[in-house]
DNA sequence: CAGAAATATATCAGATATGATATAAACAAC
DNA sequence: GTTGTTTATATCATATCTGATATATTTCTG
């Protein structure tokens, strides 16, 4: 994994920080951090279209603050979060399907 | 929604109990609900031919009960687990897609 | 630029998910 | 039917996720 992106995912939380700590991530938990962050790379790009941030909040009965953590990859946003909101912006189980189908 | 079908939702604790309570779901968690069951079929299918549940939990760092759970659809397995699973068996991001992809 | 609207960041108490453990039930093979 | 293997159920302390709130920052518009 190269530096610049280690950087990254460190400052949305997820605990990927010294090479010891990345080595101790199975397989199955790196794929899934991919998976998320291109379910919320697809939540904001739909929802930027679509509303604002706190329109979704809204729907979802969530808060306009958890969204942008969503829409930013924040580790503390669950897919099951992420998936209540890109169903809520008019996305399908199929829109879905493809966007976790296409990583890696 | 027949009541066989709410019977075994209820039986996995979802709340999904009375018409009221069924009312009170947004779609999105409707949709949610669905795409667990089938990603919890999915895992069991997959897992039943390639190892047993405390295999899979050794793997996963988990516990052969919430392997258990998982296949079975109960309410307290998220989404993140079913497919951290659902990948230590073989599965690829491109078949759990499918499986999302196909609901509804 | 000033004010408004939208988005981001920080904190937190309560809710939900977690792995561990104990144990029960189902299912084989003998 | 007894023994061994696998799967299911129950409980629990801890960890993680949650919406709410306050507030800062960015972006838009006039």
């Amino acid at each position: 994994m190269e530096d610049a992106k280690r950087k990254s995912l460190e400052d949305k939380g997820w605990k990927v920080g010294t090479v010891s700590e990345f080595l101790d991530l199975t397989p199955e938990e790196a794929v899934v951090i991919e998976i998320k962050l291109a379910l919320s790379r697809c939540l904001k790009e739909r929802r930027q279209v679509a509303m604002t941030q706190a329109e979704l909040a809204n729907k979802l009965h969530s808060s306009q603050p958890r969204i942008a953590k969503a829409e930013n990859g924040d580790a503390s946003v669950s897919i099951e979060l992420l998936m209540r909101a890109m169903l809520a912006t008019g996305l399908t189980p199929h829109d879905i399907g493809q966007v976790i189908a296409q990583v890696n």
